[in-house]
DNA sequence: GGACGTTCTATTGTATACAATTGTACTCCG
DNA sequence: CGGAGTACAATTGTATACAATAGAACGTCC
């Protein structure tokens, strides 16, 4: 979109996401206007956008608010993402090419080499991670496949998982991504479809593991 | 949304439905907030909401067109809406109650007159159609999935492919969602989901069929 | 005569002012 | 003292005017 509007989005969803808005907080759309520096015309694009994503919500009539995701939701969100990213991962198995599995090879060494130091680098892996995934979508050639899955990727998910991984969780990240680089050099649709879908369940275990302790622990 | 926004998403959509746009064609906003009566301000809200759904694109620099569908996009769309509609009923077979399963009924009870007359009632078929449909994502509780799904059950393509429909297959739809309705009661998951697939692919094979005679005739 | 650059026009992007709606607090009556 | 109604404040929705940008057309120079 246009510049402004871009700015605001980024703005607005950098100050959701980095912790200074807690879930539920009201938001008027003069004050994000305040945040991101703009008027609130490219504001409400950007809102909308955001609203799409989920990250914040119109409550009851018309004002808004940051959302608040139950577990369900999330369980949700992780069940829908595994389905979507699989059937994008087969897609791409079929019509991926020498240049980019060279890329895909490229970046995994990046993130490879990130999580192998004695203090893993999760910016680095995160980066590498989100260019990984985005160019197998890019792979799959389907612009819905395209418009859908980002808003289920979302970052405070992403990066709270990431956070709770432990060094041999990350490192089985970068494994898992060879796998990938591999089922897609054989074209085994199947194969590339399973390694994601594993990679991905194992992301949502890792998370709800290490943030769900409800009742016991 | 508002009022003025929202009957712009109408009467462009409407615009876009009717044929009284051909695929390719451009757009300017003026030209919208002609049709829809309203400022540029509120069209620009539906605009962005006709980008999501993708019945408009934004084509090289920010010019807006008509959105021609390829093949493989349609095709693309039945699948995804076969995966997580079909996705859908299995969370509604879970969550079903008495209520809802007897609203169901009703409106399969009204889907299945129009089909059965002499002369089939399309119009109605369509609309009850859509109320099944809709009540079984209402019933699946899941806030992203509505969100999601409406974009993928385009009009046009289901208005093409049922005006595609033999009799013979309008009945099969009704017979198709009576045994939806006997999987919801019986709350088995399994059963629900496989039936909503295969109606699903019946219906894009239906209207493929119908649809795709490139070469020949 | 063709290609490049420049001006002009069409279109989108942004800001601001104003209208409509929704929420809130206060008052007045029972 | 409580509740409904009403005025006021806060917020969202819409229109319009203006700014920025992309496209087209024209002219000039080689």
């Amino acid at each position: 979109m246009s510049r402004a509007s871009d700015t605001a989005y980024e703005k607005i969803r950098s100050f959701i996401l980095n912790g200074e808005a807690h879930p539920g907080m009201q938001l008027t759309e003069e004050r994000l206007s305040e945040i991101s520096g703009v008027s609130r015309t490219p504001v409400r694009d950007a809102v909308q956008r955001l609203e799409n994503e989920m990250l914040l919500v119109r409550s009851a009539s018309k004002r808004l608010s940051v959302a608040d995701w139950s577990d369900d939701e999330i369980d949700e969100m992780f069940a829908l993402r595994a389905m979507l990213e699989s059937h994008a991962t087969e897609r791409a198995a079929l019509r991926m090419d020498a240049d980019n599995l060279s890329r895909l090879r490229d970046i995994n060494a990046v993130l490879t080499e990130a999580v192998n130091r004695a203090e893993p680098d999760i910016t680095t892996f995160l980066d590498a991670n989100r260019q990984f995934h985005d160019l197998i979508l890019a792979c799959a050639q389907s612009p819905r496949l395209s418009k859908l899955l980002p808003a289920l990727v979302e970052q405070p998910v992403v990066r709270r998982t990431a956070n709770q991984y432990s060094q041999d969780d990350l490192i089985q990240s970068g494994t898992d991504h060879d796998e990938l680089i591999a089922a897609f050099a054989a074209k085994d649709q199947k194969w590339a479809r399973a390694v994601m879908t594993s990679h991905i369940r194992r992301a949502f275990h890792s998370f709800s593991g290490a943030t769900r302790r409800t009742a016991d622990d």
